[in-house]
DNA sequence: CCTACCGATCGGTAGG
DNA sequence: CCTACCGATCGGTAGG
């Protein structure tokens, strides 16, 4: 019953592993240092191999973008619909928050290459995937705005300021986060508190499930 | 009385012109794309004679790491020390915030590199800058809990998790920030007022010289 | 600080 | 998908 794949998914398969090597290369090594003689060591075949699947180093470092920006994009999407419409536009935002860091660790190789590695990337490059990024970053202004529309957001906040304050705070996870340590769920959670309510002594906290505070004066 | 500099302070000038090239073009190309050829170029010499500078160039990328650090840090504890004694803590936060965010932009192709490229960096030089990052980290982890102890900050947040939010989003503004637009010192407060008073609507906006808001019910 | 050079390695290609 | 190879370029060094 278990057969040999088809030549066309085999081949694909393949293709799929040296992407896969090559985004963990460029997230460790940056975008020179990561030879195709490296990636094709790692990914089982020989260097002029690579050839056979992709036209050039810097399509593959392409790929990797744009495959790095979709699938955060497409877990985003996906996260925030699945809120129901009844609930308040911070739910969204959160589940957008807590998507994105979680695509960052299930994808961790693509999303740390797009945050690392984008701006030594050949010109060429970077125009291309700039596209996708820019589809991003529309859907967020675009959240974002709903949620100030809807008085959830203050009407003085930059929601340009604010979406480059939270990507900062979101992206620098991949230069700390290791699971055991807190947990995804519990950051994001954490984050959106920050961003709505702030760390201020004299407010409120955040409400948060399992454990409440009594409040300073 | 324009007199030839005595030849140490020659020798001096050059290396630091060293550096400063090196540092923008790690900055923007990355550790392996950045050659002594080009460096040389942009420093106006031959290649060769940057081995008469530096030993190699794992050193002058070290250098550069050290020196991005150094200055952040500097400015930084400069900024806070000149809070007076009786103002809340969280001016002194704000110092810090703006110092850093300056720093970046005075200095910023020693801390664009630091924040970019350390991951790609060679191991032995990545730990010979973990003491200085240790250092500097260590000063925010005790200003943010002078502020916590002081009552500032609620008592229920988690200060690891807190710095790593606001440095996150103070080192993205590299990625972003261009002069012309937002200044830098409403850039700060404005990160300031996100972190501590949130960006929620049913709260007071953070308090802001120059104009103050109706606030929501 | 320069000239001239070395060994190593790179991205890419021809031909199978 | 491999073998064998090319031209280019790299970090570094010797000798001045």
């Amino acid at each position: 019953m278990i057969e040999t794949p088809a030549p066309a998914a085999r081949s694909e398969e393949t293709r799929q592993k040296i992407l896969d090597t090559a985004a963990r290369l460029f997230r460790r090594l940056g975008y020179r240092s990561t030879t195709l003689r490296a990636i094709a060591r790692e990914a089982g075949m020989e260097a002029g191999s690579i050839y056979y699947h992709f036209r050039s180093k810097d399509e593959i470092l392409a790929e990797v973008f744009d495959l790095g920006i979709t699938l955060v994009f497409d877990a985003v999407k996906r996260a925030v619909s699945g809120v129901g419409p009844e609930k308040p536009w911070r739910d969204r935002v959160r589940a957008a928050i807590k998507a994105h860091l979680d695509a960052f660790f299930v994808h961790g190789d693509y999303t740390s290459t797009n945050i690392r590695i984008f701006g030594q990337a050949p010109q060429a490059v970077q125009e291309r995937a700039m596209a996708l990024r820019g589809a991003y970053e529309n859907y967020w202004k675009t959240l974002l705005a709903q949620a100030q529309r809807a008085g959830e957001i203050r009407a003085d906040v930059d929601l340009k300021i604010l979406r480059l304050f939270l990507f900062g705070a979101m992206n620098w996870t991949v230069e700390w986060f290791k699971p055991g340590g807190v947990s995804l769920t519990r950051l994001a959670d954490t984050y959106t508190a920050y961003v709505f309510d702030g760390v201020d002594a004299g407010r409120a906290p955040a409400a948060q499930p399992s454990r409440t505070r009594a409040r300073r004066a």
